[in-house]
DNA sequence: CTGTTAGCGCCTTCAA
DNA sequence: TTGAAGGCGCTAACAG
């Protein structure tokens, strides 16, 4: 195993000088930066990050804290996530460790990223505050008075609302889930969006139920465009919208939320949908985790973004009321 | 920071008796054990792991290697693998690195999962083999002469045959995907499973399509039993049939693949498939690479099972041929 | 059963 | 601009 003193010893030079110049020190003469340079490239050499953080007291690690266990049964969109965390960790020389309110090992680590999807999770916050390394959340809400990484969500039901009505709708329903709040404020966005230029229903109900009801009213009553506050529940939707012999988008337009892939492609009609940008979401959370500026409160909201598909379409004569 | 060395201090014995009785060495007499145990306890030592692998010479890593970048795109199930992995890997005190061909970084590990779902990645096992370190590869199927974690797709083909055989089909179709192992290997397995007990037809055609094929021949020579080489693959045939007006399970019986969660309980009627146990598969993959047995080939083969929902029935006098 | 010595590979501090 | 000395926390090897 080549190590630092090795190439020193070939170039007659001092160990500490190679150290330098690895790690971008600037006061070195250019040739024999070079030289140095040059000779670790031919060796191969590799620096053993154990030894660095042995000396500089890190860990090298990058814990991910879930409320619980059964995080990554819910979470199939979470490879994305951790995509981006992972690739971001891995520029900045750190490891991934992971650990769970449930199960709390390996907590060993120079900065924590608390994985908060869906519920408003106080234990993980309160946990992170008392730990003395740095911390973030990242979560798919936008509140919250700490550190973290969110996600616009009235911004996104605001852009499900402005898309329908371009399309010429009028009459609206929201497909929502009782007691989340990212589903509550997907809603108040499309509620806002909408204003005065149409009508709105919706429900926290069971999603296939709600279905069935809204199937029920006469067709010349009949919403004209559903937006779902997920994926999935836009795809429940339109596998009973399939049995009941309703045309999605002719008969009603359906806007999901999240861009779950391969799901949002994978059904005819494809569907139009709230992109989360999860990739970029899990790298710009290690970033600010690991820029260090402690100053302030560090927060970032992202926007998703209309993704335009097959589900949705401008509003036939004969469909919806007026 | 608390070290070995304040322990011992403290108790006025030697750094490396605290070392051996961390270590779960032998022969140290109980009280001094118990003296050291509660020393630990009561001051919250933890392990520097950095310098437990700065002279040991490990990483103190395990390396996640994928074929390509979108792997992760194409893998939602992966969280589960992933739990399994982590854990296991927290269990042996390693952290977790990831790398891809498109992009060989973190490969400083002191071992290697090679992820390879889907599809049959040669050069992924080529690589792994060049490297001087253990590695082992991460399969859905079968095959391969290399150290290997695996499933019996045959086997799981077999499983739906059976079930399907029990309740007295007799027809079947199998919906598969060209170019891809493990679907010709579900297919192998229930074609072998049905036998001479009923006619199969197959094609690896679009899901869709021949799904809409099947729809236009008459009621009386329709298949009573269709079996999907995928959950996404079965729910997009789902998805046909309530446009077709076919109901399932009582005109046809469905047989997914996966157990892939929440989609094969998400719709009605929530899917009857063949579970992938991929947390145990990622625990195990884990284990065997730390087990450290070179000598012979390692390589476990998992059994999927048969997990039965509302999508199958017993076959009606009405549906089917015969 | 316990201790002494040495050193893993690197970075910090101080000196030239 | 470069080098020498020291030590991070731990374990291996060898004593006793």
């Amino acid at each position: 195993m080549v190590s630092q003193r090795v190439i020193a010893k070939r170039l007659g030079i001092s160990q500490i000088t190679v150290s330098r110049i690895i790690n971008g020190y600037e006061h070195v003469t250019p040739e024999l930066r070079e030289k140095v340079l040059a000779e670790i490239e031919r060796t191969g050499y590799r620096l053993n990050e154990n030894a660095r953080n042995l000396i500089t007291g890190r860990t090298g690690k990058l814990c991910m804290l879930t409320p619980d266990l059964s995080f990554w049964q819910r979470s199939p969109f979470f490879t994305h996530i951790f995509q981006g965390i992972s690739e971001a960790a891995q520029l900045n020389h750190y490891s991934i460790t992971l650990s769970s309110l449930d199960n709390l090992s390996g907590l060993d680590a120079d900065a924590f990223i608390g994985l908060n999807f869906g519920n408003i999770g106080l234990k993980l916050i309160d946990l992170l505050n008392q730990m003395p390394q740095p911390s973030i959340i990242l979560q798919s809400h936008a509140g919250g008075d700490y550190d973290c990484i969110g996600l616009d969500n009235e911004y996104g039901g605001k852009l499900a609302a402005q898309h329908l009505l371009e399309l010429g709708h009028t009459s609206f329903l929201f497909l929502g889930k009782g007691e989340c709040r990212d589903s509550e404020d997907r809603y108040k966005g499309f509620a806002e969006g909408i204003g005065s230029n149409g009508k709105l229903e919706t429900s926290g109900a069971a999603t296939e139920q709600l279905a069935e009801m809204i199937m029920q009213m006469p067709s010349e009553k009949r919403v004209s465009a559903v937006f779902a506050w997920s994926d999935l529940s836009a795809l429940q939707f339109l596998h009973t919208c399939a049995k009941r012999g309703i045309a999605v988008p002719e008969d009603i337009s359906l806007v999901g939320f999240d861009d779950f892939q391969p799901l949002s492609t994978a059904f005819s009609p494809t569907l139009t949908t709230i992109r989360q940008p999860l990739y970029e979401m899990g790298k710009e959370t290690v970033r600010l985790l690991l820029s260090g500026k402690d100053e302030t409160r560090n927060r970032i909201i992202f926007k998703p973004e209309l993704v335009v598909r097959e589900s949705t379409t401008a509003k036939s004569s004969k469909s919806g009321n007026e």
